[in-house]
Formats: C-alpha cells, structure tokens, sequence
DNA sequence: ATCCAATTTTAGCCATAGCTACGGATCATG
DNA sequence: CATGATCCGTAGCTATGGCTAAAATTGGAT
C-alpha cells in the first residue's frame, strides 16, 4: 500500500527494548494480582505463575527493583512501589479491556484469555480506546 | 475470575521460544515482501526493513537457514524455503486480517499499523476467525 | 587486470531470560 | 534452641538479539 518497505523510522519493533517492558509488565501485573488474592507475594508465587524456575524470576525481580517498580528486602515477601502500582493498574485495566474485548467479538474463553495476554502488550491508546467504544455499545 | 493465579499448565507466554517464532514470522514475511518489491532481498535490505545493523540480520538468517525457513549462499541473496514461503503467506493474511480489523473498529491508519505488527504475532486461530466473521459483515 | 566501494561475514562485546547445581537464610516444630 | 524443610540467592551455563570493529567477498570501473 503506502509505503511497505522503506526506511520505518518510527514504528518496527526494536524488540530488545520491547520485550523488557512485557516483562515489566507482566510481573507488576501478577504481583498485584497475587498480593490481593493471598495477602503477600514471594519469589515461588511467581515462579509458579509463570512456570519458570524461581532462579529467572528472582534475576527479574532484582532488575525491576532496580527500575523502581518492585521492592523487597532479600528473603521477604514482593511489594510494589508507587510507580509499579500505577504501573499495574494501568495494566490490569488494558488487559479487562483487551480480555473482554475478544469475548465480545466471539472468541472463546479459553482463547481469549490465551491471545489477550500476548496482545495486550501490543494495543496502543488508540486501539484501547476503539476496544473501549465497541464495549459501550 | 476463574482461576487467574493457579498453575498455568498450559498458555503462559515461555517468553524466549515465542520470541524466536516471532523473529521467523517477520523475517519471512519480509523476505517475501521485499522479493516481491525488488527482485530480490539482501542483507542490508533486512537491516534497512527493521532499523537494525547488518550484523543482527546476518546472524538471525543464519539462523533461520538452520530451521530451514530461508535459504542463501553466502554474499548472495536471500530466498525462502518451500516451508519459509508457507509461512510467510499464512502470517500475511494474518497480518492483513488484523490490520483491516483494527481499521474496521475506528483505529487510525497509522496506530493500527503500528499496533498490528505486535499484535499479530498472538492472534491464534479462534480470534482470527472472530476477526474475520468480523469483517465478513 | 586491478583496485575501490559496497556488501556480507566473523569476532567479540552487552543485556535479557531460560536452566541446574549449590549454598545460605528463615521459620516451624519438636 | 536445634534441626530439617522450605525458600531464596549466587555461580555459571545456553540461546536470542542488539551493537562495533575488522576481515572477506563481490562486482563494477578504470
């Protein structure tokens, strides 16, 4: 169409940057999430959340507080800082969207709850907000 | 709702393999996009579609020669494999479907652009077809 | 035929996210 | 209050995808 191949200033993915920031949101998301459902959330919560050993999440987990998103003394239990709070509120709030979305549209279940969690890291404000207006009607 | 933090057992994201399939997904559909523009595709071809170094694209096609997805001897230019051409077909129309959907639900051109190269990469079959019967009406 | 420019590959660095193996901390419970 | 189970952290491996610098190949122009 307009112009398919050339240079893409702006939008292709710089993957790298990206997925650092899914992680980011996954976890501040699954550590709301696990905090409101048992009171505390711990290294295993996680590692069992994400089925992945508790070894790659307590690396995670050091590198997110050190972006000032999550906080913990070592051997105690996950917390989120301010700023991972907003973080995964905002989160939580595109993902319902997203979630509900699909099942609006006519997805099962099953699939919509797979597919959303990879789309949701992917729907910009203005495909939130086309989602969001399907929704209201 | 149902059961949001418990095992998984099956659809958590095991970030690394599925990053891998999305690096084959938009290098083939590149590769066929670029043949079809040119003639043919080279390296820095590559580089130039998604804003990295020369370097980066020469190590991911090696790669990719190895799971038989493309095929290129070296200095040479790049072609897809009877396998890579599938592929790239099947996630063109993807790409298509949800490009046109996100048009077709208010999103502007260019967000739904941006929006659908990362989207498209966790649309499994069921929310395809949504989008499709979506489109069909 | 040679030489230069453009292209591609190789070597080697970094960060992220997987893993196993091991060692140190915490905490119930006896 | 000791001890064993559980939890967590560190060391060190792999693979992927960024990068720069340097070497190699190709191919066109003189």
């Amino acid at each position: 169409m307009t112009d398919k191949k050339k240079s893409r200033s702006v939008p292709f993915k710089q993957t790298r940057a990206h997925h650092a920031n899914e992680t980011a949101e996954d976890y501040v998301e699954a550590v709301a999430e696990i905090i409101a459902e048992t009171g505390e959330c711990r290294v295993l919560d996680l590692a069992r959340h994400f089925s992945v050993s508790h070894v790659t999440v307590s690396r995670i987990v050091k590198r997110l507080k050190s972006e000032d998103l999550l906080n913990s003394e070592p051997y105690r239990p996950i917390k989120l800082t301010t700023k991972g709070a907003k973080l995964a509120k905002r989160v939580r709030q595109r993902h319902d969207v997203v979630l509900d979305f699909l099942i609006a549209i006519g997805v099962d279940q099953r699939s919509a709850e797979i597919d959303s969690e990879g789309i949701e890291h992917h729907v910009g404000p203005q495909t939130l907000a086309a989602m969001k207006r399907f929704l209201d009607q």
